[in-house]
DNA sequence: TGGCATAAAGTTACCGTTAACGCAACGATC
DNA sequence: GATCGTTGCGTTAACGGTAACTTTATGCCA
């Protein structure tokens, strides 16, 4: 059980103390040579510097971080890792937190909900300095756990309801609208929506009503709705949208929950013969980094995931500086391509 | 500068010692209740575990860190974060690894060799118990500080040269070799090789040097580069390729270092009004999940990511129980789709 | 030249947990 | 009934830093 010290790496690893015996000075003299160099001699720092350069001193931030005050980890808990869904999110605040000097500790829900109170637990068992969450809607525990620990909680990619301390993110009600009005323009009225909704992704089940009440605001039949629990990929979306035409076949336009579903129902519509967009229209969302280069293209809403990132890690340092808490809206965007694009551009007169 | 403790939140969080007064016991029977439990009187247990439902309890994992000899962190330092190149492996390994109570401390490098020897030394202050890195091609330093660790390294998603410790891959090479010999066997003859491949992806390197050597091997004439440091997109590759084009129109088959790119190239292509399969071949490196999606469907090699990643966990947990270094080669496999179908099927006589 | 602020280094007391050790109470053994 | 191994819990000393405080050396000014 214990960890391999094996070939002459028999020696221990270097610590402070190290360092300062072989410098001949006091730890605390070498810590602060470290925390705050112009509090020692710059020919005292030299000499250190040169120690730990030569010992390969690394410090250990368990003991800092347990002495101190700070704690320097962000604890990051996704609720999948599939695709670029949240990669680039986290891609992006990465990059920014870096500049904190702010490290990413990362947990993966995988949208199960005792995973993520399980996962919550551990990730402030390492007292982090903040926690970035995706979504607004948690488990009682978990939001009891996250108010609990003191630090700046910041949810991401949703907004609305009740948040528990700071929020970067976008109504997906809205989005789902966004969808169906598109459609709706664009002349299609038997709307119907695939993918994998599960029943802890309240993001899809927003962006899901978001539609239907544009819908039936627009006075449109009911939305049908095939969906699946499993995650989602091209083979669920053709899977899906086969069923789906076999019992409905008077739809005329599927939206979808992400890009990666609507790439299989494209496949799907291709196999039975049905033209896109002059048959059925299809949109989905995400803009996954081929919906540009499918055929026809694939109209979909682009959420700015870097903005996310970018914002988030901002939202956090303010909020360690005791910034009020506070929600930012990002900006997505509904980028119409082939799939959907049955009427003719309005002349530009 | 301090973290906010506002509303409320003005008490301490509960330690071991809060349940300990709580209970009436010492504090050491409070860590053995959690730690080895049949060690402690079932009834007191009972009473310690209620005690810590209560307050909340969640244990300081930098305290046991420092104070115990395990330290539950695996440091997972990849080059990249964008699209699903890593994410996949990531995934499956932080699941994987969850089921040994070790935690992900995240660390992207983003092919920058500086970024690296950075990250990898943050991620060692963490006293993680191994570490895994994509890569086998380091800075000697970060090779120097990797070892000195003491602790089980693991190398992913490369094989071949200098392994640190123990390694997860597969040899990128051959996979350019199969490339070349996948489009010859189609019918190809004038090669060219397109993408992102930057300083630092020694891997993108070794597939292009395999698809080289194969294609001297069959005597054709030499691969036509045409690269660029910048990350890989579809934006790129219809760059890419329409430049390409322009200065070597007699090239008929594009190898891209990744399926991103090769989107670009298929469209670049389209636009250019050159006939995919028949006037021009195109293999590509990664098997995106919109690889089968796009039309022609794109040829494409498919490592087996989530393979990597459990491997990987399997390697770092059998490493910290002493088992001696080993390699362990991933299967990968060509998918020949239409982009590259020119030869009929044989004839399954 | 004495007095005092300031700079530079040392002392000491934790931070919250684990691990080695100690010790009392108890049942089994001969 | 003295000996001995268990069981169950308490005591104490780390682990490697940080921060508050103390001490010593130095310079400056009246």
């Amino acid at each position: 059980m214990t960890v391999d010290l094996s070939e002459g790496a028999g020696r221990t690893v270097p610590t402070l103390a190290s360092i300062a015996e072989r410098v001949g000075v006091s730890v605390n003299t070498v810590s602060r040579a470290l925390r705050a160099p112009n509090t020692v001699r710059i020919e005292l720092r030299r000499r250190i510097n040169a120690a730990m350069e030569e010992l390969n001193y690394v410090p250990n931030r368990l003991a800092g971080g347990l002495s101190g005050t700070r704690s320097d980890i962000v604890g990051v808990v996704v609720t999948s890792l599939y695709y670029s869904e949240f990669a680039n999110i986290i891609d992006s605040l990465q990059l920014a937190l870096l500049e904190h000097d702010l490290q990413v500790m990362l947990a993966n829900t995988r949208y199960n909900a005792d995973q993520e109170l399980r996962l919550v637990r551990s990730i402030l068992s390492w007292r982090p300095a903040a926690v970035a969450i995706i979504g607004v809607d948690h488990p009682p525990k978990v939001v009891e756990l996250l108010k609990a620990a003191g630090i700046p909680i910041v949810e991401m990619w949703d907004t609305g309801g009740d948040v528990i301390d700071t929020a970067v993110g976008f109504d997906h009600a809205s989005v789902g609208a966004a969808q169906a009005n598109h459609l709706i323009a664009q002349g299609y009225r038997r709307l119907a929506f695939v993918g994998s909704v599960r029943e802890n992704d309240k993001r899809a089940q927003k962006r899901l009503s978001g539609l239907e009440a544009a819908a039936t605001k627009a006075s449109l039949p009911d939305v049908v709705k095939h969906t699946a629990q499993q995650g989602g990929n091209p083979e669920l979306g053709e899977r899906l949208a086969t069923e789906l035409l076999q019992s409905h076949p008077e739809i005329d336009a599927i939206a979808c929950n992400s890009d990666v579903v609507a790439f299989g129902v494209l496949r799907a519509l291709r196999k039975l013969g049905r033209r896109v967009p002059e048959d059925i229209g299809v949109i989905a969302f995400g803009d996954n980094e081929a919906a540009s280069c499918v055929s026809p293209s694939l109209t979909t809403v682009r959420p700015d995931r870097e903005r996310i990132g970018k914002l988030t890690a901002e939202a956090i340092v303010s909020r360690i500086n005791d910034v009020t808490p506070y929600t930012t809206l990002v900006e997505w965007e509904l980028i119409a391509r082939e799939s959907t694009s049955r009427m003719p551009p309005p002349s530009p007169s």
